[in-house]
DNA sequence: CACTTATCGACCACTGTGGTCAATGAAAGG
DNA sequence: CCTTTCATTGACCACAGTGGTCGATAAGTG
């Protein structure tokens, strides 16, 4: 699809991609600017334009590799048959962390798409692939759930959506905390515990108290 | 403070007002254009640095304004004495609707301040005072709440935190819905019904059975 | 009438834009 | 060794958009 990036240095196609995946994620596709990329990912002008003929098919590549990395790297990685909720959404968590390990601003960059208005950059192709990711991936987290876990006084509808609110909430929380800190270098760890913690008071407030 | 701005036909100042949160809120002090506030505004350029000297001077007066207009219309209306949580929290969020229906973007506007790094566009009395604000406000919500209510099994903060959470992804669907839409127009009382829902589910939730 | 105040938008110097390209270095092949 | 191919650079370009000015008016006031 574009053979001279992906020959290029591994570390170095990191660096591209991350600045770029940075820049379009806060400006969208008008306000980006090529210079603050090659500035961020330390190229020159002229190789930026090599690899990547010009904006637009930037853009094209970046949502394209992008789709396929989250494709490989999250959603295949989600484990359809776990049934309890609350578990699949942590496995989730963990792995949606893993990912954004190696691209910080991915998931920003995708979500974003559509809030900027930047939906008439994408080819007809790109635009189905990208539904397409996002319900199946969606379904690989929503469906086969065991709702027979959840309190009984409320409809079980009612109950998932509080528990995607808080989960949400939270996962609000840390990423606004983590944007202040360079959290690739942060002891995780602790959060993770923090974490435990939340889930077993969700657990203890939505499930049924036979099933906990 | 600025009488020829304040002295103008009140629907003029709102339209320049609303213009210009608009702006800075999404852009950030240095991408905010004049241009387009005038546009937005439909004034002419002349007139925007005859009402506020040039850029710094307007923003500084848009927070001051700001400030004032939410102390008077959101913080001073909120009933310090109530101390069921969720009825309190119910009440803040009738307030705040009210207020976003004159000024929609000025709750944006002052939080994104520091998300922009456009403190240093404040003057100290400014930052004060914002800083001021913030803490007396955030009291009148979360002082004074009389946590018997909860629920016992779990700690007061972690029921407290989950309670936030939950109301917090709740606003923010709503508000992501709301941004699609000319909301100004829509009829708000459904939405204030599906919320209702909402919010006797959480008291069945996270409150003692005693005391729903 | 004169004097002040309100309103306009063409205009200015300047910054930043996406994109080009001649020049050079490095590698490969014969 | 020379030639050809590929990788790499950054000065440079036309242009769009920037915050801000100012002389020309129009409207109001006494």
């Amino acid at each position: 699809m574009n053979e001279i990036f992906k020959s290029i240095e591994e570390a170095k196609q990191q660096r591209i991609l991350n600045a770029a995946y940075e820049e379009f994620s806060s400006q969208g596709y008008t306000k980006a600017s090529t210079n603050r990329i090659i500035k961020k990912a330390e190229i020159s002008k002229g190789m930026l334009f090599y690899y990547f003929n010009n904006k637009q098919e930037l853009f094209e590549d970046l949502v394209d590799i992008g789709i396929e990395y989250l494709q490989t790297n999250f959603f295949e990685l989600i484990d359809e048959a776990e049934s309890d909720f609350i578990k699949k959404y942590y496995l989730a968590s963990r792995i949606k962390l893993q990912a954004l390990h190696q691209h910080r601003y991915l998931f920003e960059f995708l979500g974003n798409i559509y809030l900027h208005g930047d939906e008439d950059k994408l080819s007809a192709e790109a635009m189905h692939k990208m539904k397409d990711w996002r319900e199946t991936g969606m379904s690989r987290i929503y469906n086969n759930i065991d709702t027979s876990l959840f309190r009984t006084d409320l409809p079980k509808e009612r109950v998932m959506k509080l528990i995607i609110r808080c989960i949400g909430g939270y996962e609000r929380e840390l990423t606004e905390q983590f944007k202040m800190m360079d959290w690739t270098k942060v002891d995780l760890q602790v959060y993770w515990d923090e974490f435990d913690v939340f889930l077993e008071d969700l657990r203890k407030v939505f499930y049924n108290p036979q099933n906990i």
